[in-house]
DNA sequence: CGGCATCCGAACTGATACTG
DNA sequence: CAGTATCAGTTCGGATGCCG
């Protein structure tokens, strides 16, 4: 099924079809590499592969693969924009639109929150994971 | 590579192993079905069940396994607490932690920024779409 | 450099079936 | 009712090769 033409769905996955558009939204925004892409942006404007690199000092890296679908499926929500100069060799720098930087700030401190939080859930983690232990 | 014992992962994926602790956090909140459990429990304590309905109505719906995956990081997190009841029928409550208050009344913010945005996302996407038509 | 297309192993997802 | 276990379908993400 899912009769969808070419969503490119991008970040994550798409729940198929029958779905409340903003939901679909959401999880863009909030998707794996949504989320960093959106924050790395609020920054500053960035290549490509300079995004990737900047993405990749934190963690684990995205390939270039789903960097691609991320930056598409947030352009086409109208929170990337795309700014293709047509030089040799070419160079392509992606930016926040309005939109995309009130969504980003959000995100952005939704990050700032989980990592000062991070000592309280280690904590409980910690608890957790002894009393299945014991 | 990748030893980890079994951290349950839920929510979404894992990223394996190398990967800064709050990024896992983040993603677990974030998570497809986390952002909505923590909305949900935002209003008032849940049922399992009940729960897995309340999501279930607002879109697609959430497997049981999923949900179950989804609860038991957000409760190892620390950010939901299981409320397990010895009776016959079993009765588990699931509510918010104070951390988890914390966060989920971010990513509520997030989803009403998005429900109140659509309309320019949408418009975005026409643009976008017609654009690579054309 | 900035993509797009494909193959492919690995991980995630979800319906079903089964236990307590 | 609240899970656990299992099996099959989908997506992820790396690697590779090609194009502008």
């Amino acid at each position: 099924m899912a009769v969808s033409v070419k969503t490119t769905t991008a970040g994550g996955y798409d729940a198929g079809e029958a779905m409340c558009p903003y939901r679909l939204v959401l999880e863009h925004v909030t998707s794996r590499w949504g989320v960093l892409v959106l924050i790395e942006l609020l920054e500053r404007s960035y290549r490509f592969s300079e995004l990737r690199r900047a993405i990749g000092r934190v963690g684990k890296g995205v390939s270039e693969k789903m960097l691609t679908q991320t930056l598409q499926t947030l352009e086409r929500d109208g929170l990337v924009h795309r700014d293709a100069k047509p030089v040799i060799p070419p160079r392509v720098d992606y930016s926040l639109t309005e939109l995309g930087r009130e969504a980003a700030e959000q995100v952005r401190s939704l990050a700032l929150w989980t990592s000062d939080r991070m000592a309280d859930v280690e904590k409980a983690r910690a608890a957790y994971d002894e009393a299945r232990t014991a």
